[in-house]
DNA sequence: TCTGGGGTCCTAGGACCC
DNA sequence: TCTGGGGTCCTAGGACCC
């Protein structure tokens, strides 16, 4: 699959998610690269040392590619035009800077800086620009909850903003409901936390390019599974306390299931466990994926729950 | 066209306890 | 024998993000 595309490529059409197949018809001569791990993590290193070689800055990693800077300042568009310049001197890379008064705001207007810009977003203009988009224009809104919006009647972003949180709680919850409504409004947290990240598991997982059938391959797939998260775990350090294999069996869209079972750090009891949970597996059922995550034990002091920004580093 | 891989957090419901 | 009410913990599943 396609996992991002240049801008002149998307002239054409092609954009992440997309099957390689499809990306090249339409693009015939276009250049396709593998995935370069190392490189991007690489690269993405230079790139966060240069943000936080910024005087006054609080970093915040968000992923590979995108951080939050936290800066008090009078002219926010001069220190992005600075920071711009100096990722480029470093790396050659290009980068586009959003500005707002709260997190959420900043991170949408990083979508309006695109490509290589800087665009400011605050309470004084974010009803203008964003009240009459679609929700799902929302950090943290997609499809699903965009949809279920709707049918509360709730369309735009300004419909959203001036919507009570209590009345989302019957559908979103205690948490969430109230969540969504913060996130019309693009209020929310102000303050960028540079609190080192604490990884709350790994996993891998793989999809078979043809179905699994046989218990003897299911078996090996689980072991080599088992040895890759392993080096993940044993690299970090910290105590395992759950595995969890997740089974996505054959038609794609079938549930996925997922078991979970207490166990120790013990390499041995690691694959044993996993091995257990495999053993759970309806027979005869083809097997589209695979996936085994192991959860670690947190350190007391480490912070949960209190970020909306999900998929954090 | 129909699907990659690595993450996080929230919710509902059941089990169990007092 | 059946029932109140409150609390915690755990699991399975859902949704979203990069």
């Amino acid at each position: 699959m396609v996992s991002t595309a240049s801008y002149e490529a998307r002239a054409f059409g092609v954009g992440s998610g997309m099957p390689l197949r499809i990306a090249a018809r339409k693009v015939p001569d276009a250049v396709i690269l593998p995935v370069d791990q190392e490189a991007y993590l690489a690269a993405s290193e230079t790139v966060m040392a240069t943000l936080r070689a910024q005087p006054g800055v609080t970093v915040q990693v968000l992923g590979w590619d995108e951080a939050f800077m936290g800066i008090e300042t009078e002219n926010p568009e001069a220190i992005a035009r600075q920071v711009q310049a100096a990722v480029l001197e470093r790396t050659q890379l290009h980068c586009s800077v959003g500005i707002g008064d709260t997190l959420v705001r900043a991170k949408v207007a990083t979508g309006f800086a695109k490509p290589a810009g800087v665009f400011r977003l605050t309470a004084g203009n974010w009803s203008d620009v964003m009240g009459s988009r679609p929700t799902r224009d929302l950090w943290g809104v997609g499809t699903k909850v965009s949809g279920r919006l709707a049918k509360l009647g709730i369309n735009t972003v300004a419909e959203l903003a001036a919507s009570d949180p209590q009345d989302l709680v019957p559908e979103f919850g205690p948490k969430m409901g109230p969540w969504y409504a913060e996130l019309g409004r693009g209020d929310g947290a102000g303050v960028v936390d540079d609190t080192p990240w604490v990884a709350r598991g790994h996993s891998r997982e793989t999809t078979f390019q043809r179905d699994l059938t046989d218990p003897a391959q299911v078996d090996d797939a689980v072991r080599e599974l088992t040895a890759r998260v392993l080096e993940d775990v044993l690299a970090e350090g910290r105590p395992v306390i759950g595995l969890t294999l997740k089974i996505r069996y054959a038609p794609f869209v079938t549930t996925t299931r997922a078991r979970k079972i207490p166990v120790t750090s013990d390499g041995n009891e690691i694959l044993a466990g996993a091995l257990g949970l495999a053993a759970g597996i309806e027979a005869g059922r083809p097997i589209r994926l695979l996936g085994l995550r192991a959860e670690l034990a947190m350190p007391d002091d480490a912070r949960k729950g209190h970020t909306p920004t999900r998929g954090g580093w």
